[in-house]
DNA sequence: GAGATTGGTACTTCC
DNA sequence: TACCAATCTC
């Protein structure tokens, strides 16, 4: 081992603060720090020291993370430390695939199998709907949303049905309790688990089973745990659990950056930690290493709206920087082309494409930037985004091969009968459902019974019948062939394949490209096995980090990374916060939906751009004049100190691209000082609000446009209006610039 | 009774 | 846009 005087090689980047809280290895550690202040860079190098130690082996290591992609990176560093061994550190990753993990192992202490099936949340809603419509539960007054919402609650609470108390009152919840019960039975038939499951299942087994859960806490010398202030009830406890008496777990967290309460996190975590383990070490890491002072106050200014905070001071050594730039636009195609330009003019001989990021608050948001890119042929990538596994075709070739790999399941079974069509339509599902539901057997054998009696009709007979041939015959080559050739025979001897190709749509050809790209990431696993236990949890195709390429992603999905880069757009009031959450939770959800601000603000190093529209289409962009809404610069923005911000103009002429750019007059559109425009906004939403209808625009209508005043309607096109303007003669503008004015 | 077509609605955030 | 459910058509 390399040693200098200050102790081996990999200390000798880190502050005293930080060494310190790498060789406290032993007794309950919290490790309380702001953003930036090399949290993770500590995790890693404790995993380091544990090892070239030898204070113990590294698969007596648990490190939890909270994202796949945090697992990976950190492995990646760690790797390559202990010799000959790919995977060299076992039991990290997320609760969830740590106890997947550990669950294949132990699932019959659950009544389950070790191949079981890990549900989606779509597989999730879809067996809620059919457990209602078997229950002949109005689905109207009880959405599965809010039933899958409520049993998920429970799970994060450690609750199983029998726990759960009800107040005789309380309608839904006593319906939403009747369909847990069932709900889970049904799981367990199906052998299927739901991401709750996951760690519950776990739970219940280091309850249950003393064994089992001393020979976890015997092999877990360490335990690190990272993002502690996002962890909820029920991953407390399993932590618990597994702790060891000499209490050697790490966990290192900061309040100002928990963003999951949705999902049951309590950041009271962090505060009953001291009192959980006495005689916890707290150590607190206060320098920042990774943004400039403009970029670190800016963020510090906006963190200081939110109350009941454990106060950290964070400070830098670093230089002012560039401001922090606050753009505004007039919509969201301006925000697009306007971002891409300062990528392109100002960005891109400095920074590479790879650290320049955009971070929106849905996923949605990444739309408009997308086209933009390929209109332009910018390079970027999408990170996360659950979309992939979601898609229609992806999800159906997934239930084939759920299928050939389990016969009882059901969901799998459903959703592929008729895919293609196969004159198997809904009268002979609910048959084979009724039969299944009397027989208590699982879809396909009822099914396989079904086709020796006259229940059914010859042609469906004949159908499910080569159906099922089909399936058989594919279970049996799962044996043989390898994973990617067998869903390559099953598309195509399904019929599946050929249903898209005779399409002709270029729709269906996206979906052919998407099942090819399925089929590539499919090789990453070794045999259908491994895939298949594993690709539920995986939740979007890993984005090769290789290329040039600006990345796209959400706040929530950029926790715990940095770019040197960062664009920030949508902060419009009811986008960000986001009404959704100010309706549910009020001044709370304000609170973590500023401290979402504030992990997105701390991503950047060196640039940071900030960006708001005055006008936003919702739902797609097919019908141009339907669904615009003027919008709000959020209230995030007033809360920054001025101090570090540069308020732009609109960077860029607006409409440089826009179709009708040349004739129209629109480039004559003032381009007022981005400030002037946004606090003029506020006034003028006002005034558009009384006629926020835009839509209906009729000839001879008189109008008002900002820059030619009032005329009135000659011509309708689409959106497109012809307008004799009073003072400016006959203009075509499109109808989102005009306001409606009292006929004269 | 199956399949095509239309129409309504959803867009938080993730394991 | 894109999926799902209700409605229409053969
Ligand atoms: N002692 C140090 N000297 C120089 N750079 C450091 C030091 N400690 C951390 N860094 C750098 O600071 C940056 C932030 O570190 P890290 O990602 O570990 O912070 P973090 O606390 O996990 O941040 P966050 O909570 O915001 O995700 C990294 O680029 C890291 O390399």
């Amino acid at each position: 081992m390399n040693m200098s005087a200050t102790g081996p090689n990999y200390l000798n980047t880190l502050n005293n603060q930080q060494k310190e809280a790498v060789l406290h290895t032993d007794g309950p550690l919290l490790i309380l720090a702001g953003a930036g202040s090399g949290k993770t860079k500590v995790l890693t190098t404790r995993v380091t020291h544990l090892i070239q130690s030898k204070k113990c082996f590294s698969n007596q290591i648990l490190c939890v993370t909270f994202t796949n992609k945090a697992a990976n990176e950190m492995r990646e560093r760690v790797q390559g430390l202990v010799v000959g061994n790919t995977n060299s550190v076992p039991w990290l990753g997320t609760f969830h695939s740590i106890s997947n993990k550990i669950l294949r192992k132990h699932a019959e202490a659950v009544g389950l199998k070790p191949s079981f099936t890990i549900l989606d949340t779509l597989d999730q809603l879809k067996l809620i709907k059919n457990i209602l419509a078997a229950e002949n539960i109005d689905i109207k007054k009880n959405p599965p949303k809010l039933i899958a919402h409520l049993i998920d609650h429970w799970k994060n609470k450690a609750l199983t049905p029998s726990e759960i108390k009800t107040s005789p009152s309380d309608y839904s919840k006593i319906n939403a309790l009747k369909i847990y019960r069932i709900y889970q039975e049904r799981l367990k038939m199906m052998n299927c688990v739901d991401f709750g499951d996951l760690i519950l299942h776990c739970v219940t087994i280091f309850k249950n089973f003393k064994e089992i859960r001393e020979s976890f806490k015997r092999n877990f010398k360490y335990i690190l745990v990272d993002e502690f202030q996002d962890t909820n009830f029920i991953q407390n406890l399993w932590l618990n659990y597994i702790t060891g008496d000499t209490k050697n777990i790490c966990v290192v967290g900061d309040d100002d950056q928990s963003i999951y309460s949705w999902r049951g996190a309590e950041v009271k975590n962090i505060l009953d930690f001291e009192k959980n383990f006495s005689n916890t070490k707290t150590i607190k890491l206060e320098q920042n290493y990774r943004s400039t002072k403009n970029i670190l106050n800016t963020a510090s200014s906006l963190i200081s709206n939110n109350d009941d905070r454990l106060g950290k001071k964070i400070w830098s050594d670093f230089s002012d920087g560039e401001k922090v730039w606050i753009n505004s636009y007039s919509d969201g195609r301006d925000e697009a082309s306007g971002t891409s330009d300062i990528i392109e003019k100002e960005l891109a001989k400095q920074f590479s494409l790879n650290n320049i990021s955009i971070l929106v608050r849905a996923s949605f948001q990444t739309r408009e930037f997308e086209e933009r890119f390929i209109r332009i042929g910018l390079p970027y990538r999408v990170i996360g985004g659950v979309k992939f596994y979601e898609r229609a075709e992806i999800k159906d070739a997934l239930c084939y091969l759920r299928l050939i790999h389990q016969k009882n399941d059901d969901l799998a079974f459903e959703r592929i009968v008729n895919t293609p069509k196969r004159s198997i339509g809904d009268t002979t599902l609910k048959k084979i459902h009724e039969f299944s539901r009397n027989s208590n057997q699982n879809l396909f054998d009822t099914s396989v019974s079904l086709l020796d009696g006259d229940e059914l009709k010859p042609k469906t007979k004949e159908s499910l019948k080569l159906l099922i041939k089909n399936l058989n015959q594919w279970t049996k080559l799962s044996e043989k062939l390898d994973h990617v050739e067998l869903l390559e025979r099953v598309l195509d001897e399904s019929g599946y394949t050929k249903m898209l190709i005779d399409e002709k749509s270029p729709e269906a050809e996206a979906r052919l490209e998407n099942l090819k790209e399925l089929r590539s990431s499919m090789k990453n696993y070794s045999n259908l096995i491994e895939f298949l236990e594993n690709i539920s949890l995986q939740t979007a195709i890993d984005e090769e980090w290789d290329g040039e390429k600006i990345n796209l992603m959400t706040i929530h999905a950029a926790k715990g990374l940095e770019f040197e880069c960062i664009f920030l757009p949508g902060w419009e009031e009811g986008m960000f916060p986001h009404q959704k959450s100010i309706e549910e939770k009020g001044d709370v959800a304000v609170q973590e939906e500023r401290r979402l601000a504030y992990v997105a603000i701390t991503r950047a190093k060196q640039r940071l751009f900030i960006s708001f529209a005055n006008n936003r289409k919702f739902f797609g962009n097919k019908n141009d004049n339907n669904d615009w809404m003027p919008s709000m610069p959020s209230r995030f923005i007033d809360e920054l100190d001025k101090k570090y911000l540069k308020i732009n103009e609109i960077a860029e002429d607006p409409h440089q691209d826009f179709e009708f750019s040349q004739d129209t007059g629109f480039s004559t559109i003032p381009k007022s000082p981005g400030w002037d425009r946004y606090t003029k906004t506020k006034e003028k939403t006002k005034t558009i609000n009384f006629t926020n209808n835009l839509t209906d625009f009729k000839i001879g209508q008189s109008v008002h446009h900002e820059t030619f005043g009032n005329g009135k309607i000659i011509h309708i096109d689409g959106n497109k209006l012809l307008i004799n303007f009073k003072d400016s003669g006959e203009k075509k503008v499109i109808d989102k610039y005009l306001r409606k004015i009292e006929n004269e």
